[in-house]
Order: C-alpha cells, then structure tokens, then sequence
RNA sequence: GGGCGCAUAGCUCAGUGGGAGAGCACUCGCUUCACACGCGAGGGGUCGGUGGUUCGAACCCACCUGUGCCCA
C-alpha cells in the first residue's frame, strides 16, 4: 500500500513521479459554498473523494462539521466529516477523502460509512467510476487533465513546493498505487498473545536478549495479518465462491465441493485465485517439515527442538509467524523452538550491506573453492561474535584459517609418524598414571582440561567465536608450539599424550570443521569404536576425565618464560640460529628433564650460574626464576644498556605503585584481596629493582 | 517517526571496573629433520570527544560527534 504520508505531505507534482521529487502542486480540487480548501498529493484521485475531513478539535472548521460540499468536476455532494486521523498542522487542515486510494482515508471511510469508488483499475488507467470526462486515461494523463480542468474552472488555490516521498518499487522504480481489492485477512489477537507470554516466562528466549523486545514490540503492535498475494507464489487459497458469492472455505476441492452441496445444494465452485502470503506457508516450516498434520515420529521427536539461527530482520517476517502458528496449530505450550540465535548481519570490505541487488555478496563456493568448507567456516565463525549486529566480512579470517587447518595436519601427520605409536593398543589407549607423566605433559593436559571447560560452556552459550578461538590457541600456541617441540625429547608417555590430546581437541573442534576432524580421527589410535563410527557420533569430550595438575602447569610456565627469555636475549645479541650459547638459570634448581626442555627449546647448553659481576653475561630477571645468557666480554656493554632501560621500567612501575597504595582511600575503600595483590606487586618490582642496580653496581665494578 | 548497534594498533576485531590483547600487515633473524599456508624475536594504541560516578574507568552513567542496521 502506497504511504498514506503522500497524501497528506500536500503537493504531487503532475510530471515529476518520482520518489524523493521535490517540485509539487498544491491544488484545491473543492471550493463551494464552504469554502473549504484541501491539498493533495494526488489531483487525479480527487475524481474518487467521497468526503472532506477535518480534525473533531479544530476550531477553524467545527462549525462545518455535519455540512456538505460539492465536488468539482464531478459535480457530486460530500460531507464534511470529523475524524482524529487528520493532522491539523498540515496544509490547510482539511483534507479530501479517497478511501478506495488510500489506506488512511479507507479507515476513515469506514468509520463514517462512505462510499469507496475506485476511479484508478489494475492497468493504472481510470475507471468509469472516474467520470466519462476521464475514463481511460491512464493515472498520469488524468492527473494533468484534472489539474488543468480545475484551473480552468477556478478551482485551484495555489501550487506549492514540497519535498515528499511516494511508495515506489525498490527494484524497478515503478510508483505503488494504493486501490480497493478484495483481500483475506487472518486475526492476530488470539495467535500474538501465547507468542508474546512464551517469551515474557521464558518458554522462548531471544540471544542477544535485546531481540526479544524487537519481537515483543512487535507482536503488541500487531495488526490483522494479509494473506493475499496476487504477484507472489506460494499455495493456493484454500477458497471458493458459489455462483452466487457465497464463500466456502475448505482443506480440499472435494471437500469444498461436499460443503457446498451440502448448504447450497450444488458443487457448482470457482477458487480463488490469490495465493498464500508466502510467509504464511513459511511459518508452518518448523512443523510441515515433520509430517505436519499427520502425527509422525519426527513431528514427536524433533518437535520442538532446540535453536533458530536466523537474522534481524527475520524476526519480523518470519520468526514471529512460526511462533504463532507452531503454538496454534501443534502444541499450545511450547514454541517451536527454545532459543532463537540471531546471527549479525553481514557486510563487505567497504561497509555496504552484502545483498543480492547490490550484488556484493559472496558466494561460499567460490570461498570454499580456495580454502575449503572447513577453513570458510571456521573463517566465518571466527568473525561471528555473538552480541555484535555487524559483521565485516573480511576473507583474509578465510586464509588464516586454511593455514590453520594446512598447521594441524601436519602436526596429525608427525603425530601419527612416530615410531612409539606402534606401541599402543589400538583402540584401548589410555592416559599413563600422572607419576609416568612428564612434566610437559601434564602441562598440555593441564591446559586441554581447560580448554574444554572453556570451549564446552562457549558452545553451550552461543559464542562460537569464542569457542574456535580457544580451540585455534590451544592446539597452534599450545600443542603445536610447545608440546610437540617439548616432546621431540621422546618419553615413554608421550605416544599415549600426544594423541589423547589430538583426540579430545578434535572433538571438541568437530563442530566448527567437520571434514578435517574427521579426517584426522579416522586415523588415530584411540578409535577402537565400531568400525565407520563418526567423529559426530563421538561422546563429547568431559573436563573430569583429565588431570588438571595446577602446580605441573605453573612449573612448566616457568619454565616458558625462561624459555622465551633466553630466545629474547638470544636475538638481542645477534647470535646465530645455529649457535648453541651457554645459558644458566638462577634461583631453582632444574632436575635433568627441566634441563634439557630449556636446552632444547632455547638451544642452550646450561652451566652453572656465573658468579655475580661476571662480564659478559646477558641477565634477565622473571617472575621466580634469573636467566642469564653467556655471550662473553663484548657482551659487557650491551648488557649495561640492557640493564639500564629495565632500571627505568622498574622505577615508573614501582613509583606508580607507590603512588596508588599511599592513597590513603585505596587502602580503605578498595577490597583487601586486591590491596594485598598490589602491595606484592609493589614487593616483586622493588627487589627486581635492587637487583638490577646491583648488578649494574658489580658490572661497572669489573669493566 | 519508532527500535537497536558500532567507534580500541595501518586493517578486521576480541576484551567490559584493578598493570592495553589476537590475527593479518610491518621490521629483524631463520631451507632448526610436521608445517615457509612455516619457525623465533620485535616495533606500533593519550581504547572517538566532554563531563560525571568510583579509592580506581577502555569498561558504568549522561551528553556530544561520526557511522550503520531493522521496522514504519
């Protein structure tokens, strides 16, 4: 239906149709007796008015109220009607009532009982009830001719500018003009009010929450629904029409007809042509799909099932209506659904909205095409953070995650080379007894047990970009940069560990990448199943079935850290690659299995701790451990400037928190816990800080 | 007009009350025997603006600016 604004906006230029034109006419189409002067939008639709409105407390125009005038042109006599519809503040109040052409006007007719001619047919040419003057002339022609005729004869007040917009077709342009049709409508009353009280205690629930009062304001707001669908496709209308009107309404032909012999004794029938709003067949999918109407084991099963993942604007078209009609028509507790998940909507490189008109969407073919079904998905999930409304579709998320997937089959395929598994019990294998464990697998252990905490309790709550981002650090940053390099020191355990691991994390990230899972499952020991059993049919992987060795993890943290420190200064000093420097870890004692992890992951020999004030030792102090680096005299220099930048560093951090515990309101007010957490902080950055300057101290001593 | 978002490193985005993060891009070094679709190290941000709440704000509140979506 055209925009009833349009009407009332005042001011439709005759050649200027388009949306958004700014150049218009304002016309005064009556005038007698009264004296009453309208403005229109629309000349040519006055040829079909059948009343003139003004508003009931309109003081200009009470006295009117009751009386008559005479349409021009037409020659025809109209009431002046009182009704609350009409906007004072625009033009000169009163305003011309077409109701067969405007929706506005046709809930006005119908309050006071007017006629409703049509004057403009389906072919957008004038109707007889036009007048002979203007019959067959097509809608833009008779807007001219009505324009010029009421100038010849007086009756046009004024034109005037006037900036509006006219109901037009998004696609092709072609300006929508609102006409009296017969249509079938549905009552929403009794279908809104169960949609509206599942959501309100929770039989339904929105994620985000936000939508929930998207669909709640909308379904307050409900008006009768439109089945009709004259242009559209979709089923059928499930009616007919005696030869004498009367309408009989059935499931089928042949019942219609055994109806209306029944009541008007002849099957004599013509159906209706208009089809079904396709959004009505469409709210039955949830259940049609199951055997609706019949009562299947699907519908029994399936119905109501768990989640609709869908989008924004679908909870208008199409969310509400399955609701409605899955509560109507099946069961009247439950909704068809529990949760609806509403995904954001996706955009491009350049912010537009990906749509079909605009033509900028992707097809995932040509994404799967490059990188595979797996790597598209996981680049999409990676990109659908749960409460955002926007997605900026950047496909480079596509290509990481090729890497990814070309990363951890490589990690399978060298997992699955080595020549301890020969020794597992296909089928059976099973974690050795934490004393048999080295200290590198308890740690990966330590760590999948939380990463299917985290990953299980993401998935459960919808945040599958949260859930593919634990799983994509755990086994590149974890498994695959720490374990398996640390396990390149074989051990007894390690066969077991590395594919326990391989195996639960794979579950876990079956269902963001199917296929690669799969793949890499098939081929592990651990599925000792029934043969052709599916990774998707594998139980989900349990935090209790893992140790979760807290003291082993931070151990192994520690551990790291030097790790990585000794990398650190390893580049510093411009040390080749291939180099193995001498290194020494202070303050703990590393048994021979420690050594050798720091040795071969930061390709050091270890010695003992150089005595203090030794040259040439590149020293860095961690959080418990001292890690030093012995690249000889000319290292003396760099060592002094090193240690300097970190004296400076020290000083800002322990100033800063002196600064916030001598607040004499942070000690009170803030919460103990965090008191006492700042004030060791403080301890911590103050004996690094005496160390550093001693050291300084011994190494200007010795130089 | 009604409703709902977003603004954090060059890019795409996490973080949502107690020392600013990821991937890509960038710099340096590596054909180290799973992987160069890779490995190691590093640089880079007064978290859009103003005010408020708080011992403490990227995070909570108000307003402003910019930008977008849904519905009519």
């Amino acid at each position: 239906m055209g925009s009833p604004a349009s009407l009332r906006a005042g001011g439709s230029s005759s050649d200027d149709p388009a949306p958004g034109g700014t150049s218009k006419q304002l016309g005064s189409p009556a005038s007698l007796r009264a004296g009453v002067i309208v403005a229109t939008t629309r000349p040519e639709t006055m040829l079909g008015d059948t009343a003139v409105a003004v508003h009931p407390d309109d003081e200009r125009y009470r006295a009117l109220v009751g009386k008559h005038v005479l349409l021009p042109l037409r020659n025809r006599v109209i009431p002046i009607v009182a009704d609350a519809a009409v906007e004072r503040e625009f033009g000169t109040g009163a305003v011309k009532v077409t109701p067969a052409h405007d929706a506005t006007d046709y809930d006005i007719g119908v309050r006071h009982g007017l006629a409703m001619p049509s004057v403009i047919g389906l072919d957008a040419k004038m109707t007889a009830e036009a007048g002979e003057a203007y019959q067959g002339l097509d809608r833009d022609e008779a807007r001219k001719r009505v324009v010029a005729d009421l100038q010849a004869q007086n009756f046009l007040v004024a034109t005037e500018s006037h900036h509006h917009s006219v109901a037009a077709c998004s696609r092709c342009g072609t300006v929508i003009e609102p006409l009296l049709s017969l249509q079938w409508f549905v009552k929403m009353e009794s279908l809104a009010k169960p949609g509206l009280e599942a959501l309100r205690d929770g039989r339904l629930r929105f994620v985000p929450e936000r939508h929930g009062r998207t669909y709640a304001q909308w379904l307050e707001n409900i008006r009768d629904w439109n089945i009709s669908r004259q242009v559209w496709w979709g089923h059928r209308l499930p009616v007919w029409y005696t030869p004498d009107g009367e309408i009989v309404v059935a499931e089928s032909e042949d019942e219609a007809k055994r109806s209306a012999r029944e009541q008007y004794g002849s099957d004599a029938l013509t159906r209706d042509e208009d089809t079904l709003d396709t959004w009505f067949s469409s709210g039955l999918w949830p259940f049609s799909i199951l055997g609706w109407p019949k009562e299947t084991k699907e519908l029994a099963a399936w119905y109501p099932t768990q989640v609709l993942i869908t989008a924004q604007e679908i909870i208008f078209l199409w969310v509400a209506r399955m609701v409605m009609l899955g509560m109507h028509f099946v069961d009247g507790e439950r909704p068809p659904f529990k949760d609806v998940l509403i995904t954001p909507l996706v955009f491009d490189q350049q912010g537009r909205k990906m749509s079909k008109s605009l033509g900028n969407s992707i097809d995932p073919l040509d994404l799967i095409e490059k990188y595979g079904a797996d790597a598209t998905r996981l680049g999409i999930i990676r990109q659908m953070h749960l409460e955002s409304q926007e997605l900026r579709f950047s496909e480079s998320r596509c290509e990481e995650s090729r890497n990814f997937n070309n990363k951890i089959w490589n990690a399978a395929r060298y997992v699955l080379s080595l020549p301890d598994l020969a020794d597992l019990v296909r089928g059976a294998v099973v974690l050795p007894q934490t004393a048999e464990l080295t200290l590198a697998d308890r740690w990966i252990l330590a760590r999948l047990r939380e990463t299917v905490e985290t990953a299980t309790r993401a998935y459960e709550s919808y945040e599958f970009s949260t859930a593919a981002d634990r799983l994509w650090k755990f086994l590149w940053n974890e498994y695959c940069d720490w374990y398996l390099e640390a396990t390149k020191q074989p051990s007894p355990s390690r066969a077991a560990v590395l594919t326990t691991v391989l195996d639960v994390a794979l579950r876990l990230l079956h269902p963001i990448e199917p296929f690669i899972t799969e793949e890499i499952w098939q081929m592990l020991p651990q599925r000792g199943h029934a043969d052709g059993q599916s990774i998707a049919r594998a139980s989900w992987p349990r935090a209790e079935e893992l140790p979760g060795d807290g003291e082993a993890a931070a151990r192994f943290d520690q551990l790291m850290e030097a790790i990585v420190a000794l990398r650190r200064l390893r580049a510093d000093a411009g040390i080749p690659a291939r180099d193995v420097p001498q290194a020494s870890i202070a303050h703990s004692e590393l048994d021979a299995q420690e050594r050798a992890l720091v040795e071969r992951l930061a390709r050091v020999s270890l010695v003992a701790p150089p005595p203090a004030g030794t040259p040439g030792a590149l020293t860095e102090r961690l959080a418990e451990l001292e890690v030093a680096l012995l690249v000889g005299k000319d290292g003396a220099a760099r060592e002094i400037e090193r240690l300097r930048t970190e004296e400076r560093r020290l000083i800002a951090e322990v100033e800063r928190l002196e600064k916030k515990l001598a607040n004499a309101s942070f000690a009170l007010k803030a919460p103990p816990d965090i008191v006492q957490k700042e004030r060791e902080k403080l301890a911590g950055y103050a004996e690094e800080l005496q160390r550093t300057r001693q050291r300084l101290t011994e190494l200007k001593a010795s130089s």
